[in-house]
DNA sequence: AACAATAATTAGAATAATTCTTGATTGGGT
DNA sequence: ACCCAATCAAGAATTATTCTAATTATTGTT
């Protein structure tokens, strides 16, 4: 017997720890779950994917794990309308683009060396800490 | 006695319609607290500044109004992470930058001849129908 | 290895924005 | 004046999220 192999669906090894942050079994299944589908579900969404392995998982650790995710800049928050919030692990600086044929919502980066400053006429002096573009829509098929 | 004068404080004139909106009293209120004061106010805010000059005013009319307005396309609505609605009254295509250090959110603007499709790497054939940018940041007072 | 201190997790209660339901009111058209 | 549809009001219901308090896990220390 060579290998423990602990669990054999883990095709992600995820670190102890992460920017700074302790990753718990808990965190290190959500933010598997972040990585391995990245379909910016929503917490509960996550909590429903992460009781196929951790089983007593609560919803509130869910929020908490996802929040301190947040936090240390490990993933990020998405937001359409007032919907729950979603997820996602890529930290590119990118918007999300909602299909309302699919639902799917796809990645959106920005083309290579424009800043939004060349776009928009920001307040003087502004200083940007936080973005977030949103934008919905469809594609149609023909 | 020329004027009927009925009301000192209009400034502004509310048509009866608009957009094919029926502006009814709490309506026309409503939109006027919307253009006269133009800081984004969330629902409950407009509510307490309706209740000034339509005291049996309800919040579930509010939200009714500032949604029938919204869908008519005479208002929009602006969200910023998951925070309370708020309503802005200016229709140009534009987004919006939160002063944290003030709370005071300004209109932003895109430069002239700027489209978003010539910054932002959309998927193939995406047909954008409403778009939200949603900036947060501080300016500093030198 | 045992221990204390700290951090994380859990379950359920609490909160807050919004929506829904129902009944009353209004307003325009005949 | 009367009818019909639209609107409004009040409060209940819903839902995502946060909070609270108690338990469990982890880390550092002897």
């Amino acid at each position: 017997m060579v290998s423990k192999a602990p669990d054999s669906r883990s095709a992600q090894e995820i670190p102890e720890e992460i920017a700074g942050l302790r990753m718990t079994r808990q965190r290190q299944e959500i933010y598997r779950i972040l990585i391995e589908q990245r379909n910016h579900p929503t917490a509960n969404e996550v909590f429903m994917r992460a009781k196929d392995h951790l089983p007593n998982i609560s919803l509130a650790t869910v929020y908490n794990c996802l929040e301190a995710m947040v936090q240390h800049g490990i993933i990020r928050q998405v937001h359409f309308e007032r919907e729950s919030s979603r997820y996602c692990p890529n930290l590119r600086e990118h918007g999300h683009f909602h299909d309302a044929s699919t639902g799917v919502i796809h990645d959106v980066d920005f083309k290579p060396g424009v800043s939004l400053s060349d776009v928009l006429d920001l307040p003087p002096g502004a200083v940007i800490e936080d973005i977030e573009i949103t934008l919905r829509g469809k594609i149609p098929t023909p």
